[in-house]
RNA sequence: GGAUAGUUGGCAGAGUGGUCGAAUGCACUAGUCUUGAAAACUAGCGUACCGCAAGGUACCGAGAGUUCGAAUCUCUCACUGUCCGCCA
């Protein structure tokens, strides 16, 4: 969330570019400064009142010790008076707090000055394109029907077993998944990022640190019994390790990364997106996340844009780079890059890689900083990216790689699978 | 799942109703001494919030309660250790 000091600060600005969410902002921010202003002096008035009391309390053990019992109990009268009054005001502080606290994790992050307005995908901003489009072939098949021909992922199977969105994937289809996660990992390895294989659920006050909650509560698994949360994406788990958490300057960067399957309950989702391996229930996905000192966030974004476009030419997979507008930023976020694959037989273009800057947004809730030289205590900056996100990948080198001599296995990817051809 | 013990500052560990935000030791920081280091000595050393400041408030696992006053008493919950059971 925002921090409130910089709301007071930076009202007019804060309220413009917020506009690029299509979201006028205005009577919140202003709701937010008043209730913000009542807590303040209500919260003065009870610590003056606590102060009384403390001071009264002291008095009334002095009194004791000398034995003066009249002058104790007169005390005594007052500091109960006291302390009925500061209980109604306790209330209303703790009403205030509350719902200062609302209004804030309502109030999604300030997008970056260069985040172009729009209002859907479809207003996203192409960067570039790169690698060769391929031509499709006359009997070229959609990833599906390819998944089934060649015995490699079966999504009836998964419908018996789980439920649409929950293919199984079966013999060079299950190894060709295995390599990718380990292709990925290790080069992410190179890239210098530590592995973390994190716990697959998580606690409430971690799907709020991250912002998950109550952004997207009914997109997530969630077990009641337990209140434990599937994780939609590593980045829940990989960046609480950080809630809570006081790093010394020196510690920047942290470089982490983790493959973890991810679970989403896509709710709302329909038509030939979800197609295939277009969108599942559950999916795998490397992901990397970054704590960096604020002056570097933007700086390491475009290192981290880098490093996946290097993931994608490696795998010769035609891609583009794509600034996402307004209207499609995630809540959280203030730049996003999204990286897009060309999937030939569908003649689609997949999100793959969806790499944000957070700015200081999600260490407010995490609490996740660092002292400075001075000693001085600063929210850090965080971000993430996939590295990528297994099944669209697939989908996409299943298409483009399809001759009628079977789908060919790109060469990075052939020490890992131990075959060349499917 | 059953029984039992525990949860105090970076760590260890005192503290069972009133000068306790909390002894002491270790660690850490600065200084003295030393050619340098170690040792010794001296001082400092938690977090958050309010306030221009002086200062104030809160925090001893979490929440509620008793009391003029709670780390200390009561209740609820969570977690950890140990033993037993079950199990990868």
């Amino acid at each position: 969330m925002l921090e409130i000091t910089r709301i007071k600060e930076n009202k007019a600005e804060i309220i413009e570019l917020l506009k690029v969410r299509n979201m006028d902002a205005a009577a919140q921010i202003e709701k937010i400064i008043a209730v913000d202003e009542q807590w303040r002096s209500n919260k003065q008035k009870q610590d003056s009142l606590l102060a009384e009391g403390n001071a009264i309390a002291k008095q009334i053990g002095q009194l004791f010790a000398q034995k003066k019992q009249e002058e104790a109990e007169e005390a005594k009268k007052r500091g109960g008076e006291l302390r009925d009054e500061e209980k109604a005001v306790a209330e209303v502080v703790n009403a205030l707090a509350d719902e200062l606290q609302n209004l804030l994790y309502e109030i999604p992050n300030v997008p970056h000055p260069s985040v172009p307005a729009g209002n859907s995908d479809e207003d996203n901003v192409k960067i570039s394109e790169s690698g060769q489009i391929p031509v499709v072939g006359k009997n070229w098949l959609p990833h599906w029907e390819l998944a089934k021909k060649h015995e490699i992922i079966d999504f009836e199977m998964g419908v018996k077993v789980t439920g649409a969105g929950f293919p199984f994937y079966t013999g060079k289809g299950a190894r060709l998944q295995r390599a990718l996660i380990n292709f990925f990992l290790d080069e992410a390895r190179d890239a210098g990022y530590k592995e973390i294989i994190p716990p697959f659920v998580v606690n409430e006050a971690s799907g709020y640190a991250t912002g998950q909650l109550p952004d997207k509560e009914g997109q997530m698994y969630h077990d009641a019994q337990d209140n434990l949360y599937l994780i939609p994406t590593a980045e829940v788990p990989l960046t609480n390790m950080y809630r809570n958490v006081i790093l010394k300057e020196e510690e920047l960067p942290i470089k982490l990364t983790g493959y973890t399957p991810c679970f989403r309950r896509e709710a709302g989702s329909y038509g030939s997106d979800v197609r295939g391996l277009n969108r599942l229930h559950q999916f795998d996905k490397v992901e990397i996340v970054r704590v960096e000192h604020p002056s570097q966030s933007y700086e390491v974004l475009d290192q981290m844009v880098a490093y996946v476009q290097g993931l994608l030419t490696k795998l010769n997979l035609p891609y583009r780079t794509l600034r996402l507008c307004g209207g499609d930023l995630g809540f959280t976020a203030a730049l996003t890059i999204d990286l897009e694959v060309y999937s030939a037989a569908q003649d689609k273009w997949l999100e793959v890689s969806s790499i944000s800057n957070f700015e200081a947004y999600q260490a407010n809730r995490l609490k996740l900083r660092f002292k400075d030289a001075d000693k001085k205590k600063n929210l850090a900056h965080t971000l993430n990216g996939s590295a990528l996100a297994l099944p669209r990948i697939l989908a996409a080198l299943l298409e483009n790689n399809q001759t009628d001599n079977g789908i060919n296995i790109p060469e990075v990817l052939v020490p890992y699978t131990g075959f060349e051809t499917i």
